[in-house]
DNA sequence: GAGAAAAAGTAGCTGTAGCTACATATTTTA
DNA sequence: TAAAATATGTAGCTACAGCTACTTTTTCTC
């Protein structure tokens, strides 16, 4: 477990829990490494979930499927990023989405009942736990807000802007990579690929962005700017 | 304070508190009673929020507005329930969403360091206010996805077949009054109003749905649940 | 109950994003 | 390194939702 403690300390969850309790802490959490294949999936929508999830290695998408086969990537999860920890507070548990692994990863997965309940012994840190868990809650709804933003732009131009914008200021610079490839950013975006490549191009032309592969430059951000103001 | 008992009761945040002790509670968290005219604002989209409120009469909306003056109604909140506890989770605070009366109403403001910090006193209902708002965290997080996956839809029927199911099933009969006018609904739904009327009269005709007013019925429930099978 | 104001419905035109079907890159792997 | 597989970009057509400009209906108010 030792291997994994770096990325757990940067884990939210975790903030505030001394160093020296931290091996006790994970004891008491009794949480589980599991392993999964690019591709697979950790839990699908309509599942009972009772764990919530930290990302130790790879990458982990939350998205929905409909019956057409067309997804939706709701988020993208890093290292140290949580999920599933809304759906387990809730009185039926049964997730709304789906969870899959974009590459090789592991996750630590710990029974929600271990995190809000303190146990016989001396664990004082499940004080933290529980803020944390608020602070988590309340800052994956304020990404869920993000989130609700783009989709509701009407454009498709707005919301590239908005996507590219908000990738710049993430990553201080006008010059950034993004996470995703072209498929996976119009399924997050939940566009048609095609479409979103031919104004990709078309903003290329008026001098707004410049790219190659993730890589994206933004020229002008007022203009850019200006695009979502419609 | 005591008018309002009945209401507050049914506020989850409050579940599981025993009665003789909801006076003492209730003065303890130091809430404030404001009323708010019809299209007041509560708060906008950019405040820094430190209270969390609780409807207690008239209804409340959760809602976007662009630069363009296009507003997207988030989410409708009916008396018992509460908004605004996503925010003040956060470590920023500031609202990503405005929220503004659509009638007369009141509102019950509770600091939240009351809520989560025990005080000195013997107030031992401070745990299930804590487990509570775990709660309704995790339910919005679950209504925020719900609201997601309705404007992730392609097509105006899908839109409307999916809302008026939910809306069919939330009220268990084929027959019920949805709580929105024609443009609210169309703001929810972030489609214009002109097109979504055209689109209703449309699934009429093809015998999916009748509708007057804000009362619908459904017809086909198959087939309407078909429309979402795209 | 009459007039005003707001809400709801309708029609025609237009623009934009989706789709299909490719062409061209880039990466993987055998 | 060649071949296969995957990713990306482009073009033409189409469908559908938005917009404007109404009409009709309902609700409010005096």
């Amino acid at each position: 477990m030792e291997q994994y403690y770096d990325v757990l300390r940067k884990c939210v969850l975790f903030r505030g829990v001394e160093e020296n309790k931290f091996r006790n802490l994970l004891y008491c959490l009794d949480g589980q490494v599991k392993k999964y294949h690019e591709e697979e999936y950790i839990f699908f929508a309509g599942d009972k979930v009772s764990h919530v999830g930290v990302v130790l290695s790879g990458r982990i998408e939350i998205l929905k499927e409909n019956l057409a086969g067309n997804k939706h990537i709701i988020a993208v999860l890093d290292p140290s990023n949580m999920f599933a920890e809304g759906i387990v507070c809730t009185a039926s548990r049964l997730s709304p989405v789906t969870s899959q692994a974009m590459e090789d990863a592991e996750v630590l997965l710990i029974p929600y009942e271990r995190i809000i309940k303190s146990c016989g012994a001396a664990c004082d840190f499940h004080i933290s736990l529980i803020q944390n868990m608020m602070v988590i809650l309340g800052e994956k709804n304020v990404s869920l807000n993000w989130k609700l933003e783009l989709l509701t732009l009407k454009g498709m131009r707005e919301k590239l802007a908005s996507y590219l914008l908000n990738a710049s200021k993430e990553n201080g610079s006008n010059t950034f990579l993004i996470p995703l490839n072209r498929t996976e950013l119009a399924d997050f975006l939940n566009v048609s690929r095609t479409s979103m490549c031919r104004e990709l191009t078309r903003m290329k032309d008026d001098g707004l962005i410049d790219l190659y592969g993730r890589s994206f430059k933004i020229l002008d951000s007022e203009r850019l700017a200006e695009c979502l103001e419609t």
